[in-house]
DNA sequence: ATAGTTAATAAAACCGGTTTTGCAAGTCAA
DNA sequence: TTGACTTGCAAAACCGGTTTTATTAACTAT
């Protein structure tokens, strides 16, 4: 019952299995060989449920048809989002993706990057985390395809597949303006990520373009949900007077929509609610929860694009790319 | 800038590379090779930064050191996240997964199954749709590794780990029967599921045993949320009298606070709510929603170990196990 | 002294493909 | 009619490892 060879078709039909590989991969013509063979292999392998081996396939052609797809944490709702599109684009043209979460960690990223590199999987989909600069630029220097998102290194170009952040927090916040809000806060992240930055840079346009203060909470990646909460909590009690918060990810909303029941507040009567990144949930609350959301397929799309692109075509390489989508605001009922 | 192999150090040393291969196993003492070519080649090795193909270790040991992972959706909540304690678990044992979504299909299920076999990964853990009995039992035919998990098929008799959903719905009608209430609902899919029987079961046996009547609404997995709200609005408009809901999964748990937001009942004083499997966001909802939570990180290690003791122990594989974990029945706000 | 061991390593076969090179027979042109 | 070119396929090399078999020199026992 063990599968049979390219070798075992070739000494069954006594014919050299140079001449097998060369028809089962269509190259029979090209090699010309007899019609005759031709078929008679063809329809011998058929016959015979032939399946050429992945693995043997990517030895000798160094192709394996796998992707990474590195992320921070591959449960996250976005993440496991982006993935499950990726899955579905990958699969169309023949390749795997393997995950791996980061957890922010430069040092796990790194440890990953180099497993990743001894099964020589074809190419890299990454959230970097800071201070990967040198492992990212490695696998370029060895002619690698990889393509950032969600985040990039700002000191290293690559090809980038983004959301514009700026735009989604500037325009929710002119949104939050035009709506009679006076007092905007921003709950954002103590990163360094390029994406929290580009989102406390919106958020900070539209402020001064109103000449309005700017407020801002920064919570910690690591923490809980119940110590954001208590933070939230707390921020919204020095700062009674906020009658508007913008939360810079859905996570951050999530605690922060406790933390204003906690309160006993009213959204969005005592305070307008808007996440950033979109939630499947966010349509349940009562009210709804306005969102910035990420067209995450179509990020999917681009990803993958980009990077099938210099998987096919060896010129494509040599260029950067950096894609930028822009974001949807969609309103429900935490806005005014 | 190319990488180098064993027979480059092999030819740099003036040593043979099965010699090399040896040292580099390990088994340079059971092959009797002198320390001090040893040495030599392991201090080469690292100063040159030696790093064996993984693809030509497979192709000739057979072993990939690759886990499938096939799920429903690998965007679901669940889903997601027992993919995130896996990759943990696997890391760690030199394992790395590649995962796809079955979408509930059969057909594509058959479909990445052999697209998983032609690349030879070590085993396989899966949650099965229906009818894909027949390639399971290939599969383990073939001495690969299979564990399921979530659902099971009845007909095959394979290694197994699930939640004992009948305990799961069974404790919550208990406790919902207990805490007053007597027109207790289920609202399911309308699915052959194995899972999906199991939670109907303890919910009937639990409803018979007080002798109160079974009320159910079964839903359509292919269905959008919006569909679904709608469903259980129309459900609950004809069944007034319900003061008690059982949702099946989280999602429909979703779909039915909403409608049951849309009719401006209360929770809990309208109507009692309990959702199978637990979700982040339940605990933010106002009031908390309560779940039977299914222990996901427990439910990954029963998975990965069950699988490794089968990778690595070619007796393991005559056995079936079946490991059935309890839920825990998470009391929020949402019950009296 | 000679066969039999053992130590230490080299050589070769194998995993299952792809790709380059080789070769015999037939065809064509000079 | 003979060298050059084509046809159609076989043979071999290669990808980079693991594992089995072979070889040689030194050592031991008879």
């Amino acid at each position: 019952m063990k599968k049979l060879s390219i070798n075992d078709i070739a000494r069954q039909l006594n014919v050299a299995k140079s001449t097998v590989s060369f028809i089962l991969n269509g190259k029979a013509e090209e090699k010309r060989i007899s019609r005759e063979l031709s078929k008679k292999v063809l329809e011998f392998a058929e016959q015979a449920g032939y399946r050429p081996s992945q693995l043997a396939k990517s030895l000798s052609t160094g192709k394996t048809q796998m992707i990474c797809l590195m992320v921070e944490k591959i449960s996250d709702h976005f993440f496991s989002h982006i993935a499950y599109h990726l899955e579905a684009l990958a699969y169309k043209s023949g390749y795997k993706i393997i995950y791996c979460s980061t957890e922010n960690d430069p040092d796990k990223a790194r440890e990953l990057i180099s497993v990743f590199r001894t099964r020589q999987v074809d190419g890299y989909i990454i959230t970097p985390p800071v201070n990967i600069d040198a492992e990212i630029r490695d696998l370029l220097n060895d002619n690698l395809p990889v393509v950032l998102f969600d985040r990039y290194l700002p000191d290293t170009p690559t090809d980038y597949v983004g959301l514009d952040n700026y735009n989604g927090t500037r325009e929710a916040v002119e949104h939050l303006i035009a709506a009679g809000s006076k007092r905007i806060a921003l709950v954002t992240l103590n990163s360094g990520q390029t994406q929290m930055l580009e989102r406390l840079s919106g958020y900070m346009a539209a402020i001064k373009r109103h000449k309005l203060k700017p407020l801002v909470l920064k919570g910690h990646f690591e923490d809980e949900m119940e110590a954001t909460v208590k933070l939230t909590v707390q921020f919204l009690k020095d700062n009674a007077d906020v009658d508007a918060i913008l939360f810079a990810t859905n996570y951050l909303a999530l605690s922060g929509i406790k933390a204003i029941n906690e309160l006993g507040l009213n959204i969005p009567t005592d305070i307008a609610v808007i996440a950033f990144d979109d939630h499947d949930v966010f349509n349940i609350f009562n009210p709804p929860i306005s969102a910035i959301a990420q067209p995450r397929e179509e990020i999917a799309k681009q990803l993958f694009n980009t990077l099938l692109d210099k998987l096919e075509n060896k010129e494509s390489l040599k260029v950067v790319r950096k894609i930028i989508i822009q974001p949807k605001l969609v309103l429900r009922g935490s806005t005014r």
